[in-house]
DNA sequence: CCAGGCGGCTGCAACGTTGTAATGAAGGCG
DNA sequence: CGCCTTCATTACAACGTTGCAGCCGCCTGG
């Protein structure tokens, strides 16, 4: 049903690789020979096969995309950059979910035949360790987003994390903040967001004179709504007092916020928010969310350009490159005053 | 590099043949063989390669799912629930953004060569209207969802608008509220969510003999977060009364009552609020906002049942099926009282 | 005037898979 | 004992594309 390169050539009256060799553009063409072929291409709306190209060259124009859950926000909105940005490098994103955190279904998805008609992956793993960073040696193009592995043998795009969690934390600070509340810590975790969020919170406080109080420290298991919420009920029961919180994500921050002003605190009077992720929802929460932009159009470009370019160099080994995205500290009504 | 039906054969000593009927599961094969053919497999790490597949059968296991943009939650919910349909069913999913409703870019879509490689797409447009439902007529399996386009020429999954709306009307009125402000009316829409929305709600207040008063009726742009925020400003602006608020969805409800709390409103005690979609923030908003669930979970197994059974009974024309999916009305602390 | 180069085009083979038809061997039945 | 069926396996040809080698004819320089 579909035409095919043959069909055209026959239009057209010209061999097969002669159409093929004008759809790609390539030189040494008669202007005539060169219209006539585009013709016969319109005319039968002639679309090259990707399947029969791909077996042919190894090459599909998909990249894959592998993500815990769209269903939080953060990955949705990420997901969204990302897939914009490929297609203005003519590429289609190919979406993989592992679950939320589930080391097993992530490691198994590296070696899924799903993805072999994909070109390359950009992965954003959850559940893989540091120790994990060997098995990220696939024998694909890949970049690896995310806080969960370093020094792995792949690109890596990832943000200043420490930093940035820093001058979240000195904003409460300047604002005469001194018991800040951390939401989102994960206990005994060795590499990841969370503890490389907490350092800069610590080293924050440090440069400000305050003692670090294990008080003020809620762990969680994941970082969903419902685990800020609960956090923050816990921390209440407690006892123990507060006046301000840094949820280490902006959804952890806005179900503790809800789960505070219901028990009676003002925000930000009695308490301030600030969150990590700048998600679109913080604009619109009551009071509108403090937060850490992190830059997320540049992680997805950059790992969008470096997977391109890891595709295109073919299986040159290079030295895995590491990009620190910018980040910024957007200051709203939670932390106002 | 990789291992090929080849280089399995050789090692096992059969037909190239017989590899591939090992790999399908054929029968007629002895034991012995499937067992040799087996270890050769493992021992090779040999993975089947899908673009000779696709190419051979025409089959790719790829399904294209078309959304306007994964930024607004209800779609990324959505698509979280329609990639894990899409994996119970063995099927991989490849994500297209159309962009908040533009028409043109979604059309455009519809022909795409990114599709090549597709066996059948799910497509939930923004832009389109029901003459464009022609446009419809692919030459591919596809299945429509949403309530832009009636009538079209392919399977199409939807939910009880009318009804539910009705529905989410009622409940604030069984409150005892009569008041009852729409967010998210698109001014001379003839089909879409928001024209049936406001029709449900047009009968539920003729059930209940409350006159209805065009006043109360907000249009917005689109369905975001802002414009229900806007939206709600200019209805205050306006001095018109209301003592209750249905958002034609939960993006523009929880816009819509950020603002009005800001303005000095108490929810639920001054104006109710119910939303549409059952996002996963309504559960953790202040106060957590009431809504309809739609059903998420069903329309998207239903979407990928259709698709799958359009991609195998083949080009066979039929009638195209419509399904309707149940929704439930929550109730929470928004319209409590 | 001829060798050599180059522009413009074509033919062939291969990418890895699967459907069809065909093969030979073993077993059952009259 | 020969014929027919069933089992187990194989050979071959395609699917639509692209890389490579090659061909022809014209132009240029010596």
């Amino acid at each position: 049903m579909a035409a095919t390169l043959r069909d055209v050539a026959a239009l057209a009256g010209v061999s097969i690789k002669t159409v093929s060799n004008v759809v790609h553009d390539f030189q040494h063409i008669r202007p005539a020979t060169r219209e006539r072929v585009r013709a016969a291409i319109d005319e039968l709306g002639y679309k090259p096969n990707i399947s029969a190209r791909s077996l042919r060259s190894g090459r599909t124009g998909v990249i894959g995309l592998a993500l815990p859950e769209l269903s939080l926000s953060y990955f949705a909105e990420l997901a969204d950059a990302i897939i914009q940005a490929a297609e203005r490098r003519h590429l289609v994103v190919l979406l993989e979910q592992t679950g939320g955190g589930d080391r097993d279904r992530e490691i198994a998805m590296l070696s899924s035949p799903r993805l072999q008609l994909t070109d390359g992956l950009i992965f954003s793993p959850l559940g893989l360790s540091t120790e994990d960073a060997a098995m990220l040696n696939v024998g694909y193009p890949m970049v690896l987003l995310g806080e969960r592995v370093f020094g792995g043998p792949v690109d890596h795009v990832t943000m200043h994390n420490v930093e940035a969690s820093k001058a979240a934390t000195l904003h409460l600070i300047s604002r005469g903040r001194r018991r800040i509340a951390i939401i989102g810590a994960h206990e005994g975790e060795v590499v990841g967001s969370a503890v490389l969020r907490v350092q800069g919170y610590r080293e924050a406080l440090a440069e400000a004179g305050i003692p670090f109080d294990p008080a003020l420290i809620c762990n969680v298991g994941r970082w969903h709504r419902a685990d800020g919420a609960e956090a923050m009920r816990a921390l209440i029961d407690t006892g123990v007092s507060f006046d301000a919180v840094f949820g280490l994500n902006d959804t952890l921050a806005l179900g503790a916020m809800r789960v505070a002003q219901v028990a009676g605190l003002r925000v930000p009077e009695d308490v301030m928010f600030i969150g990590f992720d700048a998600l679109d929802e913080t604009k619109y929460s009551l009071p509108t969310l403090s937060t850490i932009d992190p830059g997320r159009d540049e992680i997805a470009d950059t790992a969008v350009r470096l997977l391109v370019q890891r595709i295109e160099e073919g299986v040159t080994p290079r030295v895995p490159e590491v990009y620190l995205a910018d980040y910024t500290v957007i200051d709203r009504e939670s932390t106002a005053g």
